[in-house]
This record gives structure tokens, C-alpha cells and sequence, in this order.
RNA sequence: AACUCCGUGGUGUAACGGUAGCACAACAGAUUUUGGUUCUGUUUGUCAAGGUUCGAAUCCUUGCGGGGUUGCCA
């Protein structure tokens, strides 16, 4: 009847539509470039889900490129968590796997190429020197006296820097460009300089290495990049990207586009923050489950389905935003609702007597493992005598609106029995350790006993004998402030002391024992747990992943 | 006060000169063997001022606000 509204594009999505339209490309090729300088971010994820949702969405293809060019920062062990880290997510790069370090030979023949176009220049100033003749935003630089010597001094010296016959930093190949130019990145920028350090690829073969903007949309053309995508401080360097294009005999000429990067609330994103919260153990690793890496969200139990619906819910647009964590949090509640199996498991236990209970019964109560997904079927659960309830779900002198257990009052056990709480006994200390109650033999299950008697609320619950127990570490948002970054001070003066709450007396239903570490569940009534990496049969661990929404938290404020 | 990019509910994101819509959040109700899920409803928005036009979030001008840029990092 009614035509569903075509789905809306971001406007890197629409410029591509146009240049296949246009016939200007047959097809799309994309790159994800990270720098094997450390780990993968949330801000990685949404760039990685732009340029591969776009290879599938076209029948394009992503490249996978390592950029290279500084072997100072730079370590196999990044490459390889960066490739892992992108295929938990969820894409391939098929065979496409490439190097800036690849094309150290061609970008070096090419920087001769502009030597001899006059278009480069050996320059030998000091670091300081070029910084201070560069000019600053208001008024322009000044030449370097090298500017103008012969293309063939200039090459010969090039040659002689390749050589090894100058010591690190003594000189730099410069572009030769505008000096006046208002964008301080065509003020003659460096192409190369000398570093002696150990490549991670290409070992003690070069000493000298190129630069990010004389390496990177070089890369793009020889790969046939048709869409370069990036992030907008880049911005500034496209009029450089495309003058190198233009003044070079490459096989293609690649479109930068730039979007606006990912900014969450209450967290940092920037690598510099993350590496000075893990070297400071203000985090215990880089896959701590506070932190928005992806090996920090995977050990959290973030599901990588959630990320890809996250980050396709947050688009792409220039403008720069700030998203509200409780996005990804409902993405990562829809994606578990409708997977996770579900378990009983007592955080803070009360003992629980059943006192008209045979003494020595025990019973296997019949539990649906998911009621989103029937075909799931159910599991068996031992039923008790002596039972474990959430301190929480007893009240001795309950409010209004306070529905599950007090004095006098009954609940439905899930899956178990009605209950009535008869006596409350408590220590020396007034303090409440035990809760005397009577069970409804009719109520098997948890069905509506015959006489039509209602009940307001459904408990957890754990049979005592036959719980185990568990570590369970609670996680909270890393900082208080919702702008970490912009707020006053350090952003370390705004990290939240209760992120990571452990507890150790927690009871579990015995079929917890079984969950493999990295498998995320539902404890019924509290929220998604993941057992941690940590996790052994003997010492069961579980990390909160985000808890259910809980409309009786915020009732109680 | 250089160059450049960006301003749509609380937060994101659509509307391509023609009814400002969607998601999240918030609030209210219904259902419920999870105070979960699901369903229904409500509140809140085009940065400002001019101009063009029958008609402007959209085009133009000016202003205001925010970001980026002065690495031999990427």
C-alpha cells in the first residue's frame, strides 16, 4: 500500500552514489589505515564499520593498510591485535592486506621525480628553524636558503641521505610549494627525514622515512582507492593530499572525504589518554572493561553485532558531536535481550528457610532458558529447603510502592514456588541473616495457585546446597564527567572512583558453571555477564556487561 | 581576530524549495512468571537578524557560537 521511504543516506554514501552514477568510478574501493601504534577504539570501530559496510553495501572492497612510516611508535604486536581486533568485529579484508612500508621504493623514486620537476628541495635547517620560519596563522613564513639550490645538489644530497651519510635529523627533503600559502601545510612541508630506528617490516634497510602526507594518498592511488575516508583533522591536509596527486605520475587519483570522528560521554577516546590510563594503572590492561578499546569492550561483553548496530544508529556526518553512552548501552540490550541465556544468580545473598519444606527434598524446576527464544528450550534448576534471595528483595518495613518481600508478604519464586515470609531473624547486630518462610506445594512452577491469588512481584533466587560461588566484578562508567576531556583540570581528576566494584560472596545456579569465558548470560532480574578471560572452573568469574533497565531503581531515585 | 569546516528537541540523526520525521533519553499507561521484554501515548527542536520566493531547516548576506590548523606524529 504505502512506499516505504527510501533509506536515508550519509553524505559520503550519496557521493558515491553520484560518482557511480556519473560513471566517474565502476566501482569502490575503500582502506581502513590505522597506525600500528596501539590498540583499536570505539572511534576505530566506526571508521572501520564506514569503510567495509561500504565495500559490502557497493560489492566494493576494503583494504586493510598498515601505515607505517614512523618506526619509532610503531610494533608488530599492534598489527597483529589491530587484524584480530577487526575481525572479531565482524569484517574481512579478504586478501587486501598492505603496508605503507610496501611502498617505501616507489614513494622514494617519486620524491626523486619532484627533485627533478624543482618541486623539492634538500633543506638543511635545523627542526627549530623551519618551525620558526614557517610563519604562524597570521602571517606567512620565509624562505629557506636552500629553497632555490640546483635540482641536482638537491638530488645528489637526497641520494646521500638515503646513503646513510648524515646524521639523524641533519637534513629533510621539502616540498617546494608556497611559503605565503594561508594552509601552513603547503608552506613547504617535509617529505622525509632521517631516523635511524628499527622498522618492524623493513628492518635497518632504510634511514630515512616519509612523512604521513607524502606517504599516505600516494598509497591510496596505488591501490585504486576510489574514497579516502578520514576524519576531519585531516581536513587541512587535502589541498596537500591532492597536490601531490596532481604533481605525481600515479596510476589514480583517490577522493578524500572527511567525517567527524566518535565522541561517547563519560569516557576518553584519544590514544595518548588511553596509553597514560593503562601505563598509570588507573585500568589494570588495555583490555580493562572500563576502557572503549575493542579488547576492552569484548572482555566487558559487548557483542560485536551491538557495535555495528551502534555505529550505524550514530551515521556519518561533519558535524562534530558528543553521543550519549546510553546509545551503545541500548544496542548492546537489544542485541543480548534477544540472545542471551538466561541464569539465576543471588549478588548480595539472604538465606531463605522454607520451614513446611521436607527436610531432605530436592526438586528439578523446569526454567526457560529464553523466553525471547523459545527454541532454546529450558534448563533444570534444583529447588530446595534452604534457599538464597537478593538482600535487595526484602524489605522488613517496605514503602508504597515497594513490591517483593516483607514480613507477612508473598512473591513467586521464578520457576519455583510461591513463598510467604513468616519471620525475620536477625543477629546481635540487628542485622537481618535469615528469613523464615512458608512455600505453596500448588504453586509449582510459579503458577497461579487455583483460588485466583495474586502476586506482585517474581524473585531470583538460588537453592543453597547447590549454588556456587563467584567472583563478580560490577563495572560503572570510568569518569564522572560527561566531558572528561573538557572539564576542569586533569581528566584523571574526574575518574570515578566506584567504576569497578567487586564481589565475592555472590551465589550462582549451578548451570553458571559451564559458561565459557567470553560467553555473555543474563542473571535474571540484574543484567548481561560475561564470564571474564580470568574465569576457571574453579574459580568462576563474571563481569558485568550493562544492567537490565531497572524502572524500581529510579522510582526509589 | 589568517585560512577552513560545522550549527535541527536533552543526545544523536533525517527532510535535497512544499505537513520538521526517526532513534535514544525522559514521563504516563497497558501487558508481563524478569519492576526485563513488548505495545500505546506525552513533553521538548531548525543559532540570530535581514533578504530572495506563493512558500525557506534548505538558497543569499551579515552576525553569533563551536571545531581544526603554526610536529622532522599519524
Amino acid at each position: 500500500m504505502s512506499v516505504p521511504p527510501p533509506p536515508s543516506k550519509d553524505f559520503i554514501r550519496e557521493i558515491i552514489d553520484e560518482d557511480l552514477a556519473s560513471g566517474k568510478h565502476a566501482g569502490t574501493v575503500t582502506r581502513f589505515p590505522p597506525e600500528p601504534n596501539g590498540y583499536l577504539h570505539l572511534g576505530h570501530a566506526k571508521s572501520i564499520c564506514l569503510n567495509f559496510g561500504i565495500a559490502e553495501e557497493y560489492g566494493g572492497r576494503c583494504h586493510l593498510r598498515f601505515d607505517d612510516t614512523n618506526p619509532i611508535k610503531e610494533e608488530i604486536e599492534y598489527v597483529d591485535s589491530i587484524q584480530e581486533d577487526i575481525r572479531w568485529l565482524g569484517f574481512d579484508w579478504g586478501g587486501h592486506l598492505y603496508f605503507a612500508s610496501d611502498y617505501f621504493e616507489q614513494l622514494y623514486e617519486w620524491a626523486i621525480h619532484l627533485i627533478q620537476e624543482g618541486k623539492a628541495y634538500v633543506d638543511e635547517q635545523s627542526a627549530e628553524a623551519i618551525r620558526r620560519t614557517r610563519g604562524d596563522l597570521q602571517s606567512p613564513g620565509t624562505a629557506s636558503p636552500w629553497r632555490d639550490r640546483p635540482v641536482d645538489e638537491s638530488q645528489a644530497l637526497f641520494v646521500q641521505m638515503r646513503a646513510g651519510e648524515f646524521a639523524d635529523g641533519e637534513k629533510v627533503l621539502r616540498a617546494k610549494i608556497d611559503m605565503a600559502h594561508p594552509n601552513l601545510n603547503m608552506r613547504d612541508p617535509v617529505l622525509y627525514r632521517i631516523l635511524r630506528a628499527d622498522h618492524h617490516r623493513t628492518g635497518d634497510k632504510w634511514c630515512i622515512y616519509p612523512m604521513y602526507d607524502f606517504t599516505h594518498g600516494q598509497s591510496d592511488a596505488l591501490e585504486h582507492i576510489t574514497h579516502s575516508l578520514c576524519t576531519l583533522e585531516f581536513e587541512n591536509h587535502r589541498p596537500l593530499y591532492d597536490w601531490f596527486l596532481e604533481n605525481l605520475p600515479v596510476p589514480s587519483h583517490p577522493r578524500q572525504i572527511e567525517f567527524s570522528r566518535l565522541n561517547l560521554n563519560y569516557t576518553v577516546m584519544s590514544k595518548r589518554k588511553l596509553l597514560q590510563l593503562v601505563t598509570e594503572g588507573h585500568v589494570s590492561g588495555w583490555d580493562d572493561p572500563r576502557l572503549p578499546t575493542l579488547r576492552g569492550i569484548r572482555r566487558r561483553g559487548y557483542p560485536p553485532e551491538a557495535i555495528r548496530a551502534f555505529c550505524k544508529t550514530i551515521g556519518i556526518t561533519k558535524f562534530q558531536s558528543t553521543n550519549d553512552i546510553a546509545l551503545l548501552e541500548n544496542a548492546v540490550r537489544e542485541v543480548l535481550n534477544r540472545e542471551a541465556p538466561r541464569y539465576m544468580a543471588v549478588l548480595d545473598p539472604i538465606r531463605v528457610v522454607l520451614t513446611n519444606y521436607p527436610e531432605d527434598q530436592v526438586e528439578e524446576m523446569e526454567a526457560v532458558i529464553n523466553p525471547e527464544k523459545p527454541e532454546d528450550g529450558t534448563r533444570l534448576v534444583p529447588f530446595s529447603r534452604e534457599l538464597y534471595i537478593e538482600r535487595e528483595d526484602f524489605m522488613e518495613d517496605p514503602p508504597k510502592k515497594f513490591f517483593r518481600l516483607s514480613p507477612g508478604r508473598e512473591v513467586r519464586l521464578r520457576s519455583g514456588y510461591f513463598i510467604r515470609c513468616d519471620e525475620v531473624i536477625k543477629d546481635d547486630a540487628g542485622e537481618i541473616v535469615e528469613l523464615r518462610c512458608t512455600y505453596d506445594p500448588t504453586t509449582r512452577g510459579g503458577e497461579n495457585p487455583a483460588d485466583g491469588r495474586k502476586v506482585k512481584a517474581t524473585i531470583h533466587w538460588v537453592s543453597a546446597a547447590h549454588a556456587i560461588d563467584a567472583e563478580i566484578r560490577l563495572y560503572d562508567r570510568l569518569f564522572r564527567s560527561e566531558t572528561p576531556d573538557r572539564a576542569e583540570g586533569s581528566f584523571l581528576d574526574h575518574l570515578n572512583p566506584d567504576s569497578l566494584q567487586i564481589l565475592t560472596g555472590a551465589k550462582l545456579e549451578s548451570n553458571l558453571a559451564k559458561v565459557a569465558p567470553g560467553e555473555t548470560v543474563q542473571f535474571e532480574r540484574l543484567g548481561y555477564f560475561c564470564a571474564d578471560i580470568d574465569s576457571t572452573a574453579t574459580a568462576l568469574v563474571f563481569n558485568r556487561t550493562v544492567g537490565l533497565r531497572d524502572a524500581w531503581a529510579k522510582a526509589k531515585g
